[in-house]
DNA sequence: AGAGAACCGTACCGTACGGTACGATCATCT
DNA sequence: AGATGATCGTACCGTACGGTACGGTTCTCT
């Protein structure tokens, strides 16, 4: 498996300059797409030299980089390990879980740096969508997966394999509506909605997962 | 609600020569993707003249939107309208259209027009995306729903809201791995376990959805 | 056979991008 | 104060793309 550390470009930390720069350059991408982040724009926008993006970041596909690095950065996955733990209050963390994973992956910067990746992905070489999986994902992953975990061990939900469990919630949660995001649908993105979806895929995770009346494994 | 024959350059269909051209296209953006397909690029590869291309497709968008209605002509959805559809029949069709549907999401040229689709996603007026989901995923999405009709009518699910019942058998199947796959993460992109899958996907699927022992609406 | 349309190959044009070079400016260190 | 290094603004270069124009060729229709 590859960690952070494998990914060049990942480990360095960013001045406060620099960071100044990559938000400007995740404004430009905000704002016109791939096609408008250029490096004489980013540098006029900026207010900085070429010659300082080139020495900074290498290339382009460097700056690139560094902007999912410099975004993931800023997000902090909190992890809710929850001390007392009912079912109540675990179905309502579940339904937060569900509920932020819905609003971020419909948040504006999520989709313009997954549309970017995306877009870099055909070619050949392109590590961005191994990082934003990495960076991005990753800590996601991890605070659904402590939760789940820890819903295991209070005998609230049941299963085998948790990435298998994690994977059903995640389906059962954002279904294709990501994908249609990315594609620009206007009806996919409707965030007064993900609080009612969050809800009804949290109970359609309990009656997969959830200890009730039926909880052995049917026969047949 | 968009029809196909809202979308411009939809209804007219296509010479044989504008066919192999489209054709030509295709490969080209999966060999290469997005920066590959050059309108030069594509005379030269196609034996014809750019000002042929322009004069058939009127400018690169054009293009572009004809390769989609081009891929989607060749695609045809056929629809399962199993008569004799007993339980076993019936989830075997399921089954099915699961595998295929996890096949068709990870094709070459599904993730290539995809991915095209997105990165243009975020240029104002593309209509791309639209054009991608209408043309490629409505087959899809018609099949699915026959089937689950189907289902229903025979007595063997249950359901309130069929298109809420489709998304989430949609979940249960892709999961996150249309993103992963686009993303261009290998070991989201493995056929061998697409069987697998699709048969977890409907086991779920029928125990959220399937008629046995509990039919009635869960109390509390 | 002859006219007309469609098409091919090539050349051309303007633009815009990635990347580099250089002088000027500013801050910091001794 | 003087030197050193980082950075800015600008100019520059080579390339490559989208789109257009044009002469020559092939096909079709009458």
């Amino acid at each position: 498996m590859h960690d952070i550390s494998d990914i060049p470009g990942a480990p360095e930390s960013f001045t406060p300059r620099q960071r100044a720069v990559l938000d400007r350059a995740l404004e430009l991408l905000l704002e016109g797409g791939e096609r408008a982040l250029t490096t004489a724009g980013l540098a006029r926008a900026a207010s900085c030299s070429k010659e300082s993006l080139y020495k900074w970041f290498g290339d382009r596909d460097g700056l690139l980089a560094a902007m999912i690095s410099h975004q993931a950065s800023k997000v902090r996955a909190r992890i809710d390990d929850g001390s007392a733990l009912d079912l109540s209050r675990f179905r309502a963390h579940l339904v937060d879980f569900a509920t932020d994973l819905l609003q971020v992956l419909a948040g504006d910067v999520s989709l313009a740096l997954n549309r970017l990746a995306i877009g870099q992905a055909s070619r050949e070489g392109s590590r961005l969508g191994q990082l934003l999986i990495e960076r991005g994902r990753r800590g996601i992953d991890r605070r659904a997966g402590a939760l789940l975990d820890a819903g295991r061990r209070r005998g609230l939900i049941v299963y085998g394999d948790r990435d298998a469990a994690y994977h059903t919630l995640y389906g059962l949660i954002v279904r294709d509506l990501h994908v249609r995001m990315l594609l620009g649908e206007a009806g996919a993105r409707q965030p007064e909605k993900f609080a009612a979806l969050a809800e009804e895929a949290v109970t359609q995770f309990f009656v997969l997962f959830g200890v009730r009346e039926n909880k052995k494994a049917d026969p047949d």
